[in-house]
DNA sequence: TCTGGGGTCCTAGGACCC
DNA sequence: TCTGGGGTCCTAGGACCC
């Protein structure tokens, strides 16, 4: 095995959740098709078509600005459940070809390919490249023919280079950068283009005339180690294409159920609104611990760490933590997130966001929650949720809150 | 471009212990 | 009582990714 070879592939599933809403309704086809929200609504871009892309909608734009851009197009609120099961069928395509196999996100896979040069070698291919090309080309090729879904790959020495590549390769392309030729691609890409460079790197690179990742690499280290601090030889290494050959931690991003024992660093939700009465804030925020622990009582993990997130409307966002025996009773969190509100919330100004976190996860002793009195009525609600979902069963002071407000509103 | 919701990782300062 | 240095944990905030 060549250490140096082309051999980490990145693939990338094409304009996915747009893809996956075509395949049910196929006049969607050659349209630009938005998915994020509502037409004119609240929420951000997901996922644009091509067509959509050509109008200047881009994935991360608020939904009211693509309807501004793209006031015909086709807005789709989106199908989660739809979505998980594609990225699974996908990755299972994948898993035939290579197990060394890592879902970095629901749309995107990195496969270490070492090996598949001889395993899949046929007497056509004029090197062990020309091999790895081919194979990924059919791995792309039976996610099409299979699922309906287009996909695009970059193979490269690197997991940053090979990342790059993959984008480059789209639509529906497999771009294999060879060994050497890593530096000369990049050179020319706009920085942002480099995973680890985001809008504030961007803006700051562009500040001191850096625009391209060439320019970059010969920056000197003085002007980059503000901006990057440790990282600045790992950016200025992966902006020449040499990084990590790991293939990294499985990404369990946007599964629908939380399932037991599969390891997180941290569960959260949060909920964003235009604004709020302060009694209804208290109705989200118990809502919000109800839902955060019952997500960590299905993998059965208890927390360390809560922490209350508040964002005010003029955007300031501030948190507190707290870090306790480990617990994922809905009544003891309840209390500490309300304690954290009160201490957090120091201006009148209306509130934007709250979110509730959970972090520090010891496995849970689940023998000790039985004996508790609040841990049993924990156990008794999650039943009924198992067959009737999350708002099937609510404390108290979020159901009495919420029926109020609808009172109010009715 | 007035900005959702789920995550991960990094940094910097302070508390505390030895 | 004061001083030093290292290690670890905790907290708050921010950048980044999809």
């Amino acid at each position: 095995m060549e250490p140096d070879a082309p051999r980490i592939c990145c693939l990338d599933l094409d304009t996915f959740f747009v893809s996956v809403e075509r395949l049910f309704d196929p006049s969607l086809e050659n349209k630009p098709v938005v998915v994020g929200g509502h037409k004119g609504g609240r929420g951000v871009v997901t996922s644009a078509s091509y067509e959509a892309r050509a109008l200047g909608v881009r994935s991360g734009m608020s939904i009211r600005d693509a309807t501004k851009l793209a006031p015909r197009a086709i807005f789709l609120p989106g199908s989660h459940d739809r979505y998980s099961k594609y990225s699974d069928d996908a990755r299972a395509i994948v898993e035939r070809y290579s197990p060394l196999v890592r879902a970095a996100s629901i749309d995107e896979q990195y496969i270490d390919c070492h090996g598949c040069e001889r395993l899949y070698y046929r007497p056509g291919d004029v090197d062990a490249d020309a091999t790895i090309r081919r194979v990924v080309g059919e791995i792309t090729g039976a996610i099409g023919a299979e699922l309906g879904l287009p996909a695009s790959a970059g193979i490269a020495t690197s997991k940053p280079m090979a990342k790059v590549a993959s984008g480059l390769a789209k639509p529906r392309g497999v771009l294999l950068v060879a060994a050497g030729a890593e530096a000369a691609t990049l050179a020319p890409l706009p920085v942002r283009k480099l995973p680890g460079i985001g809008p504030v790197a961007e803006r700051k690179l562009r500040e001191r005339g850096l625009e391209t990742l060439g320019q970059l690499v010969l920056a000197p280290d003085d002007e980059l180690r503000p901006i990057f601090g440790n990282m600045t030889a790992e950016i200025r290494a992966a902006a020449r294409g040499i990084g990590t050959t790991e293939l990294g931690r499985e990404r369990p991003a946007f599964r629908e159920h939380d399932p037991v024992g599969e390891r997180v660093g941290s569960i959260s939700n949060e909920r964003t609104f235009v604004e709020r009465a302060p009694s209804d804030t208290e109705a989200v925020l118990s809502g919000l611990c109800e839902r955060v622990c019952w997500r960590a009582r299905k993998r059965g993990m208890k927390a360390r760490t809560i922490t209350l997130k508040l964002r005010y409307v003029d955007f300031e966002t501030v948190s507190r933590a707290m870090t306790v025996p480990a617990t994922n009773c809905d009544i003891e969190i309840h209390h500490l997130v309300f304690d954290l509100y009160r201490s957090l919330r120091t201006r009148s100004l209306g509130v934007r966001l709250l979110g509730v976190a959970l972090s520090k996860f010891e496995l849970e002793g689940a023998q000790l929650l039985l004996f508790e009195r609040s841990g049993r009525r924990s156990i008794a609600i999650d039943r009924a949720r198992e067959k009737f979902g999350f708002d099937a069963v609510h404390l108290a002071s979020t159901t009495e809150r919420s029926s109020s407000r609808k009172r109010r509103s009715a």
